[in-house]
DNA sequence: AAGTAATCGAGACGGTACGTCAAGTCTTCCT
DNA sequence: AGGAAGACTTGACGTACCGTCTCGATTACTT
C-alpha cells in the first residue's frame, strides 16, 4: 500500500513486488517479523493482554529483545501490526444487492469478529490500551479505523448508487448508529451482541431511513 | 440506593447509628482512604493511566503501600471506587416532562461527562482497563454499570408512564441505541460528540419510535 | 534495687523480697512475660534467629505487640531474658577439692552447654547479634558476661584458697586461656568440642602452671 | 593465591584460555563487582552491619539491585567477597627463624587486624552473621577460615623443621590455644588485646611446649 | 461499689527494605 | 549489518515487618 512499508506496520508487503525503491538497506529479517507477530498474537489470546511482556513474546518468538526494541515501539504495536495482518481482509460486508441484506450480514459478521475470534481480542486489547495511550490511538486510528470505516461504508455507497439510499444522509452518522451499539455492547456493557440484535438495529436504521424520506 | 452502596470496603456508615455493638474495633482510616482516592483522581489527570503508579499514589497520598494493598486490588480498583464517590451524582436525567427535551438533554450531559469531565476520564481509563481485566470488568458491571443503566432508563419509563412511549419497547436495545454510538465515538473512533450528534441520534431514534407505532 | 524492677531484665529481684505474691504496683502480666520467652525461645530453635520477628513471638506468645514493645526493646532483647532465666543455672563449676577435676568437669559442661542445649543456641545468636549491635554487647556483657565470669573464677579461687595455686596468676588470663579455645571452636571454626579437648586444655594449663611455679 | 581466589561466582577462567568454543558470551562487568564490593565495605564501616542493605549497596554502589542478586546470596556474601579480597594479604606470619618471634608477631598481627582493621570489622560482622546462618557459616569456613588456618600453622611447621617443636604436638589444638583467647576476647567478652597478652599467651604457650618435652 | 488508670489482645497506620519482574539500553559474538 | 543472547540500570511490583498508634475490654488499686 505505501511504499513506507514500515516495518513497523508489517501489512504492507502483500502486494508482493517488494521492490522497495533500493531495497531495504541491510535486509530486515522478515522470519523474525512473523514469529513475534504469532508469538504476541498467541500470547495474548493465551494469558491476556496485562501478563503479555516484550520479553515474553521475544522468548516464544526466539528472538532477541533487541530485536523487538528496533522495530517496535511496544507490545500494543506490535499487536497493531497483528491486527492489520490478521483482520483486514475480514469484516468486508457483502453485496447481496440489497441494503437490509448487506447490513444484517456485515453487522453479525462484525459482532462475530469481535467476541469471537481472535483477531477480535486483539481489536479489543488495543482499543482498551488505546484508552490510556495517545500515540497508540492515533496509530490506531491512522491506520486500522479509516480503513476500516471506508469499508463499513461500502453497503451504504452502494446502495445510494443503486437509489435505494437518499444522497443526503449522514453517512458517518449512519455508521456510529449501526454500529456503536454493537461495540457498546461489546466494549463497555460486556453483554453478547446475537443476530436478533443485529437485525433489529438494521430494521430500525431501515425504518429511520422510510421516515426521512 | 443502597447505603453501602458498594466501595472497596465502605466503610459507609453514613447512615450514622454506628450500634456496631462492640465489633469491627479497628476501623478504617476515612482520612487515609480519602486521601488514597483524591491522589489516583489527580495522578489520573495530570500524568493518564499507565504513568499512574501504585507507589505514586501512596506517596502522593501520604499513606503507607499496605494500606493500598490492604483495601484495594490494583490502581483500576482504586480508580472504581473515586468513581462511585465522583460521579454518581452526575449524568441523573432531567425531568423536562417531554421523551425529547430528557433525551436531548441528557445524552448531551453523557457526552459532556465522557469527554470533558475528569470522572469521564477516570471512566474511560476503566473501560480500558475492563478490556485486559476480567475481575475488573465483574466490579466495573456490577458496581457502576447496573446502577447507571437504570438511570439512563428512567426517562423513558417516565415517557411510558406519560403514554408517550409504546408499552412494548424494548428499553435496553433502545438504550444500547441511544447511548453505543456516543460511546463508541468517545471509547473508540476518538471523534468529539457535539450536540448536534446527539440531538440527531435522539431525532432518529423518535423518528424511529413513530414508524414503530 | 529498682523500682522499675526491670521487667525486661527479668531476673533481677533477687535482691528481693519477691513478695510479687499479687502485687505488681500496677500489674505488669507475668503470664505474658512468659508467653513471649517461651515464644522467642521456642522460634530460635524452630527457624533460627533470622527468621524470628517481633510479629511471629507476639503471635506464637498470643500477645499484643505493643505489650512487647513496651518491656523489651529487640528481639535479641528478648532473647537476653531469656538466656538469663533459663541458663543462669548451668555452668556452675563443681567442688570436688581437686582444680583439676573441677576444671574438667566445667569446661565439659560449658562445651555442652554451648553446643547442644537450647539455652547455649540462644547464647550463640545473641554473640552473633553482638556483633552488629553495640547497644545488646552492653547489655550482654553487663548482665550476663561478668556474672558468669565470677562463676567461671570459682574454681581458681578456691585452688588458690587451698594453696594449690600460686596467689600471683592472673586469673582473667587464665579464664582466656581456659576457655577461649572452647567458644572460638564453637563460634569460629564450628568444630566440635569433645572431651578430649577440654581435658587436654585442662593438662595444658596445669602443666603451665607448674612450670610457672 | 591467584588474584581472583574465588569470588562468589567467579567467572572462573581461570584456566585461562578460554578457548570456549562461543560460550559465555555475555561476561559479568568487573567495574560493577569492585563497586559493589567497595560499597559494601564503606557502609559496614560507616553505619555498621546491622544497618547496611542490599538497596544501600545497590545505590552506593551506582548499580541495579538485581545485579547484586544475580551475583550475590545476601549482603554477608557479599562482604565475604570483600573480606576475601581485601585480607588474605594480611595475616601472613614472619618468618624470624624463631618461634617465639614469628608467634609474637603474628598474634599481635592478628589482634590488630581483628580490633583495628577495616578488614577486621567485616571479619566480626561475618562471624556474628555466621551465628544465624548455616548456608555463610558454610562458606565462610571453607572459603575463609580452611585458608587461614593453614597461614597460621606455618610458624609451627616450621619450627617443627627446625626442630624446635616435638613432632608430636598436635597443631590444631596449639592453634585453637594460641588463638582462641584473642578471639574469645574480640568476639564476647569485648575486652581488648593488647601486646601484653599476646606475648604471655606465647609465653605459657612455650612454657607448655616446654613442659611436655 | 464506683471510679480510675495502666495493661492487655488486636490490628490499622506510615514506613523501609525485601526479593522479583520487566522495561529499555548496551555490548559481544555469530552468521 | 542484523540478529540472538544476555548483563546492565532503573523503577515498580506486592510482601513482610518495623515501631507507633488507637480501640475496647479487663483488672487491680483507690476513694
Amino acid at each position: 500500500m505505501n511504499k513506507d512499508s514500515g516495518f513497523s506496520q508489517g501489512i504492507g508487503e502483500e502486494g508482493g513486488l517488494r521492490t522497495r525503491h533500493h531495497g531495504n538497506r541491510h535486509r530486515r529479517s522478515e522470519e523474525a517479523r512473523r514469529a513475534v507477530l504469532e508469538a504476541a498474537d498467541d500470547l495474548l489470546a493465551e494469558i491476556g493482554f496485562a501478563a503479555v511482556t516484550i520479553e515474553g513474546i521475544a522468548a516464544r518468538a526466539g528472538v532477541g529483545k533487541q530485536t523487538i526494541y528496533r522495530w517496535w515501539q511496544s507490545k500494543a504495536d506490535i499487536l497493531m501490526d497483528a491486527l492489520l495482518e490478521d483482520a483486514t481482509q475480514d469484516l468486508i460486508p457483502p453485496d447481496t444487492g440489497d441494503l437490509g441484506s448487506d447490513l444484517r450480514i456485515h453487522l453479525s459478521n462484525l459482532a462475530k469478529f469481535l467476541t469471537q475470534s481472535d483477531a477480535g481480542a486483539v481489536f479489543r486489547a488495543l482499543v482498551g490500551q488505546v484508552q490510556h495511550d495517545p500515540v497508540l490511538a492515533d496509530r490506531f486510528r491512522t491506520d486500522y479505523l479509516t480503513r476500516q470505516r471506508e469499508v463499513d461504508r461500502i453497503p451504504l455507497l452502494r446502495s445510494i448508487e443503486r437509489g435505494q439510499l437518499a444522497r443526503g444522509v449522514d453517512l458517518d452518522l449512519a455508521l456510529d448508529q449501526l454500529l456503536g451499539p454493537i461495540y457498546f455492547r461489546v466494549l463497555v456493557t460486556g453483554q453478547p451482541v446475537p443476530r436478533e440484535i443485529t437485525d433489529t438495529l438494521v430494521k430500525g436504521f431501515l425504518k429511520e431511513m422510510e421516515a426521512e424520506a
